[in-house]
DNA sequence: AGGGCCATGTAATAGGTTACATGATTGC
DNA sequence: GCAATCATGTAACCTATTACATGGCCCT
């Protein structure tokens, strides 16, 4: 219950059309919420009927026009309600956790392969992650260092900061998965 | 598409009836994944149905009779099957990174309780599950010590060791949120 | 000529949430 | 007497995923 708000929210930090949404959602924001243009095409509907954003035709040359989506006053509104509201525990869904304890039963040797790749995929992240860190916020501090503080940029950076600590926490899980199930040789 | 792969798993730890299912997804597994009763017994019909389970009547005194479930051919090889598959990509929802970064359009100071008690949230779920750690684990260290290796056992334990490791880095992190947060004062 | 990107959608299906429903027993 | 726990489900609705569909431009 809040891709309109996590849509919300990238079209406050900039305008875009939903093809450029589904992009977001495919980097930055998507670290975060994941949605496909299918459902954001559907959604940005709904928000422009419900009065939450305001559609711009922006004629281009050389490509197909485009709708620019801009956050609206219904929508600003909509945003801060619930940013004020206390909820969401966390739904969580690990597969891997599950295929894990799943393994028990079947042979944990032949999870390696598959952890390594998933260990793979979060040193890529966290290297992508930093890579970003370094162009977007170079010689910050998380204490700041007596300039004036910027909201959107800050709080951008302890996000950032928040999927670095994601990484890095999941690859030294992963290695010690890894030594556990190396523990059991292989065809047991 | 896993909810019937994680009730297998927890069937082959041990069987039992919807409600227990509904029980330990409360807890235990439902750490990572979720899931009400309503979907578990729908589910576990259809898994009925396709002959992944078999059902046995169990007659209760003083308590409703229960039918408890435990793993057939077909769902062991399923699970065979999905173990061996290697996909998943992890598809992420973080509400509360969301809100991070919109609170920049709003009141930044404003989430500050709301941080706080999200964090709350996971003290108690690091402290819950270490002390399951010491029940359930006492005396191991991650590298064994010769015994020999139990793999149900030592993979439940990798399983929890993840489950700490995120709680630990979710509370450093929601600390740095809130000094970040708190830069930025009330009212603005 | 073919593949990839830009741009927007519809349709069918699967999955998940919320609300409603029932009924017995145990403990306060 | 009332609330909680055990036990199982149905129905309606909302969300999300997958597949299908179109069409022009740009680059190799």
């Amino acid at each position: 219950m809040a891709l309109e708000h996590a849509i919300l929210v990238s079209l406050l930090e900039k305008p875009g059309s939903g093809y450029e949404l589904a992009r977001r959602f495919e980097r930055s924001i998507g670290y975060f919420w994941t949605a496909t243009h299918q459902q954001i095409y559907r959604v940005l509907k709904r928000m422009e009927t419900d009065g939450w954003v305001a559609a711009r035709e922006v004629p281009q040359q050389g490509r197909p026009d485009k709708k620019e989506y801009s956050v609206a006053d219904l929508g600003q509104a909509a945003l801060s309600s619930w940013l004020h509201e206390p909820i969401e525990p966390e739904s969580v869904r690990h597969d891997l956790a599950v295929k894990i304890r799943g393994a028990a039963f079947d042979d944990p040797a032949a999870l390696v392969r598959e952890v390594e790749r998933h260990r793979q995929v979060h040193t890529d992240r966290l290297a992508h992650y930093l890579a970003g860190e370094e162009r977007d916020f170079p010689g910050e501090y998380p204490a700041g260092a007596g300039v004036e503080p910027d909201a959107e940029r800050e709080l951008q950076h302890v996000v950032l900061r928040g999927g670095i600590a994601y990484e890095r926490m999941m690859i030294a899980w992963l290695d010690d998965v890894l030594t556990t199930l190396r523990r059991f040789g292989p065809g047991r």
